[in-house]
DNA sequence: CGCGCGTATGACAACGTTGTCCAGGCTCTA
DNA sequence: TAGAGCCTGGACAACGTTGTCATACGCGCG
């Protein structure tokens, strides 16, 4: 009976030439089918749990599906049903400590909406960032939550168009008009400098990112409204931009902290300068007040303490995460993009509390 | 003509009843096909860089897919070959550092053979261990590494037979034979506490994870080797063995340390018991040794530095992804599973070298 | 006893892509 | 100039699933 082909017989007429050979020889619906003595349609039903089975039915096809260890290929359903549940995830670095929990969060909140999280790392680099984004696009993911690293994603705007969902966190997206959340940096920065400043320092350093980072510009800028609001002129030489290596920022510090009038506290503008400063100043002769950027791990054991401004790495994630399927359950009608800003806390654990040592 | 119906008058026909309906109405290569004028298949070789397209042609194409923002779906193509080019990760918790740089390696590995990761945390969980991995399957990933959970991966056996490549990382799987990639917690754990025992204790304790995690019960086995290497009877109320939230070790800590007979040094079981046993012993009027089998950052800058038993996530997770490709690349034939075990590193950098203080 | 209705079931097309295979047009040569 | 051979391009089926629709069956009621 040549209707009840199946894959048992394909080696035979067809030598595996195709590359679906690579699944061994998975069963498909229609096999349990075959197996059960019923139709495609109706071991559609019972694996999707669908209404109008009889209980007799649904027991045959179930004992097929576990004799031959049947699971429903989601690609096939995917294509057919044109939202694949699951989202994309693009950050910087997975290894840095900051996006674990961010990542785990928003892992969290897809789970909860029964998606799967994707996620890769754009190494900080646009080129990289783009194609993973297009990549995941090209998957059909439903949404995207992008961590940003270059300034321009008008290369999003088809896919947004096309439906996909995209909230971008921790630095907003360029030259689109997007969801995003971020963390308070100005206000952020403002206030830990601000603190230095209340505790008597006035030669302040400033170690930040490159510039061209969002977060990097806002920091500085938080860092020369406090300054300001303080009437404190700021010496160029206190403020060092750029890649954040542990050499590099070594040497920006070891300069500001030397020379006739160095700096009596430095603020770090984020979690990768503020470890390598802590090594420069545990080393140093003096005692010199650091506030940092973002929370680390142990902070609380060292000696002194660090002082740091902490965002809350999960709740980003959570918001953007909640704010994606918000975009995706609504029912068609657009959302409009919104900017979200979540504040920082500033923790005193003793470095930032030091008083200037001249 | 009704042959050259496509996109734009679906819905008239159709009125978006179907869940496709989601993605706006994303351009296919058949709509892509009629704007350049020229065959479906034309526009696959295209997109594919599949030879036998006149220059002429190509540009045609190029343009209607420019311009109609065409992205190839995925999934469509993923269900014709067989392939997804993608691969799942299941660990205990993206959170932890531990695992942040191991998942880094294996995305890296990942894109290094054009795969996509998918990951996904079982939050130490057997039962959403499973859950997600058979969801990665029915995804019909190419490969799965696992971190696991439980301690009964029978569940997996029909996915390996239908050539799901599999390797389990950091645990091996239970009850079933597979590769697996693991630290030399046995080896790690022994010469970590022979290290306090070369320095003069003798009453050391073991504050671990519960035994039924196969590197926690590894690790209890090294330190209870290198006790009867030495000679030195173990008394069961320097060992702790349990979850391993903060407050249970406080607790477990104080416990061995208080009494009689206290004990000198504390060998523990993995960074998160390490981190709380340093706050512990931060706070305890005598000087006690430590030693902590997995490294954790800023270690070196406490006083006294952390003495660690380290293992190399990153190696891990490399280690396990190239098995995964190895058995993915290979001709069909069958890779023997395999059991590779990567040594550990002791860095020695104070807390360890502490002598005995009664 | 026959008709109509509700329910269980199955046939079929479609999702968007790629592999196979054939047709038509070109060049080159005898 | 005609035939052989090559190269480009397109028609068609198939991947495994789900939505739509039709059918067949059983039952209750007139």
């Amino acid at each position: 009976m040549p209707g009840t082909a199946s894959r048992a017989d394909r080696p035979a007429d067809r030598p595996a030439a195709h590359a679906g050979s690579r699944y061994g020889n998975r069963p498909t619906m229609k096999d349990v089918a075959a197996r059960a003595g019923v139709g495609l349609k109706t071991v559609s039903r019972v694996v999707n749990g669908e209404p109008g089975v009889t209980p007799d039915t649904e027991r045959r096809v179930q004992e097929a599906i576990q004799a031959l260890g049947f699971r429903r290929n989601d690609s096939a359903r995917v294509l057919r049903k044109g939202r694949t549940a699951s989202i994309g995830l693009i950050l910087e670095d997975l290894a840095d400590p900051f996006y674990g929990p961010l990542s785990r969060a928003v892992e969290e909140v897809a789970r909860a909406h029964g998606a799967l999280l994707i996620n890769g790392s754009s190494a900080e680099d646009p080129a990289r960032e783009q194609e993973l984004a297009l990549a995941l696009c090209a998957r059909r993911v439903d949404g995207l939550v992008v961590i940003p690293a270059g300034d321009d994603h008008r290369y999003l705007e088809p896919e947004i168009r096309a439906g996909v969902a995209m909230v971008f966190v921790d630095r907003p997206a360029g030259r689109i008009d997007a969801d995003v959340v971020l963390s308070d940096n100005f206000g952020g920065a403002r206030d830990g400098v601000a603190h230095l400043i209340a505790h008597g320092h006035r030669r302040i350093g400033f170690i930040g990112d490159m510039p061209r980072i969002h977060t990097a510009a806002e920091r500085l800028r938080g860092y020369r409204a406090a300054m300001e609001d303080a009437g404190i002129p700021v010496a160029e030489k206190w403020i060092s931009l750029g890649a954040t290596d542990p050499e590099r920022v070594r040497r920006a510090a070891e300069e500001m902290l030397s020379g006739p009038e160095p700096v009596t506290a430095v603020f770090t503008g984020n979690n990768r300068v503020t470890v390598t400063v802590i090594r420069v100043l545990s080393r140093h002769p003096r005692p010199v007040a650091l506030v940092g950027f973002d929370d680390i791990e142990l902070a609380d054991l060292l000696q002194p303490g660090v002082t740091v401004v902490a965002q809350d790495a999960a709740a980003l994630g959570r918001t953007a995460a909640e704010r994606l399927f918000l975009q995706l359950d609504g029912d068609g009608t657009h959302v409009a993009p919104e900017r979200i800003e979540l504040p920082t806390r500033l923790v005193m654990r003793g470095s930032g509390e030091l008083p200037p040592v001249e």
